[in-house]
DNA sequence: TCATTTTTAGACAATTCGTCAAATAATGGC
DNA sequence: GCCATTATTTGACGAATTGTCTAAAAATGA
């Protein structure tokens, strides 16, 4: 029976092994460079071994990012279990985000990956699940706080859901951050490389919501978001580019 | 001389036979899966011939993906061109991006990998900066059409930079678009699944900029954004997480 | 102590990237 | 039209990597 647990206790000491050396070799070169050849090696077991607790290379890196996840979701735990106003906690929220950013840069860029490539389909279910459980605590969490601010008058929104909300501010988020992190010239980026300009954008989001009637629009004052889209969609983008290549 | 450029008109389309056949195996299974011996096989050329074109397999994705960053970038033109009230050629930006994506799904993620892999490293200088150059063209158009608008008094914006703007929305454009891609189950996502629905919180967003002094607040009035930020960081991020794993 | 079960090792096949020297084709002078 | 020089194409090759599978080693228990 004890030995039972020792074995167990065994098992779960490699596998945490494994995974520190995994995340060594992430933190100096990147998960792309990570192979399961060189954890193995480190590690001081062979192949198979390694093979045995993860059936392949995404799972092991999946894992990290589960842990990864868990670390960034325990900061926005704080920013929920703030005691100021509703208001200021979707703005911590925010900045749980970027002090995560500044203090773990390549655990952000492996989340990063797991959000945009096809890859959470070779996952184990098991792992599968803990990532996304955590996902969607972090996102209906946020989305109960903004429920709560509205119902208090924290967060006057008529005419949006809290989904989208919830979407919107997810978004200034992670497409800040892939902005800065890669896609242009620092030039072009500007005072986006602060985290409080997100934290200002998303200022001004929450204030938009409240807004009953638009005013900015002088031409066509009373047209619904879905009307003006489709408008806009016959007028401008109905006839299709010429073939590519 | 005739003879030379018979000669670079086959390169030429050489060239861009492996483009086509690059394109369709990244159609058909994702640029995961696309291989130089393949694309090489299915071109009928040997693995040596296609190096010459392409110096690493990154190169031939990233002129793949400057091809769909041209078709997006003209899509975009329209709506800069666009008649209407400034602001609605704000939104028409965005719809721009909505039908493109609708249109071309692989695309947008090999875009969506250019956007966020570490991958821009390995492509050629010129390659590089065609790219960079595109993505700069459509940030540049945007700023200038948000300076306009401001100009014009169609957008109100006395707290905000326009390059704070442009980030801003840019990232509720790609960030929605990586949400609705892979990050969470459909059933979180709800309305984010429509193209109105981002359309819906850019408006709220420029909605936002209008407001000068900010009501909602109402423990610390006269606060600012990066005093607030601070604050918030030191009452709740102050102390690190136990340290992983 | 020995048979049975579990675990580990590392050889193996398959895929892929990128290179290189040799074969082939094109070019241009005579 | 022929041959020397130049450019291009080929496919074999090395290296890295993933994931599998069988045989050896170790642990277990009677």
């Amino acid at each position: 029976m004890s030995n039972l647990s020792r074995k167990q206790r065994e098992i779960a000491e490699r596998h945490n092994r494994f995974l520190t050396i995994g995340r060594s070799l992430l933190e100096e070169a990147g998960f792309q460079h990570l192979s399961m050849d060189r954890v193995a090696e480190l590690a001081e077991y062979s192949k198979g071994t390694i093979y045995q607790h993860f059936n392949c290379k995404e799972e092991l890196l999946g894992q990290l990012c589960v842990h990864s996840t868990q670390r960034l979701q325990a900061l926005t735990q704080r920013a929920f279990e703030h005691s100021g106003p509703y208001r200021e906690r979707v703005l911590a929220f925010v900045i749980a985000h970027d002090v995560y950013r500044t203090d773990r840069v390549e655990d952000m860029r492996l989340m990063r990956y797991f959000l945009t490539d096809p890859v959470l389909e070779k996952l184990s279910p098991k792992t599968l699940e803990r990532y996304r459980s955590l996902q969607r605590d972090m996102i209906n969490s946020l989305k109960r706080l903004v429920d709560d601010a509205i119902e208090a008058g924290d967060l006057p929104a008529p005419r949006s859901t809290s989904a989208d909300i919830v979407v919107a501010v997810w978004s200034l988020i992670h497409g800040a951050e892939a902005l800065r992190s890669r896609a242009l010239p620092p030039a072009e980026l500007g005072a986006c490389r602060t985290g409080v300009a997100v934290v200002e954008m998303v200022e001004r989001l929450l204030d938009g919501l409240k807004w009953v009637s638009p005013t900015a629009n002088n031409t066509v004052s009373h047209e619904s978001t879905t009307q003006r889209v489709e408008r806009l969609k016959n007028a401008l983008f109905t006839h299709k580019l010429p073939a590519a290549q």
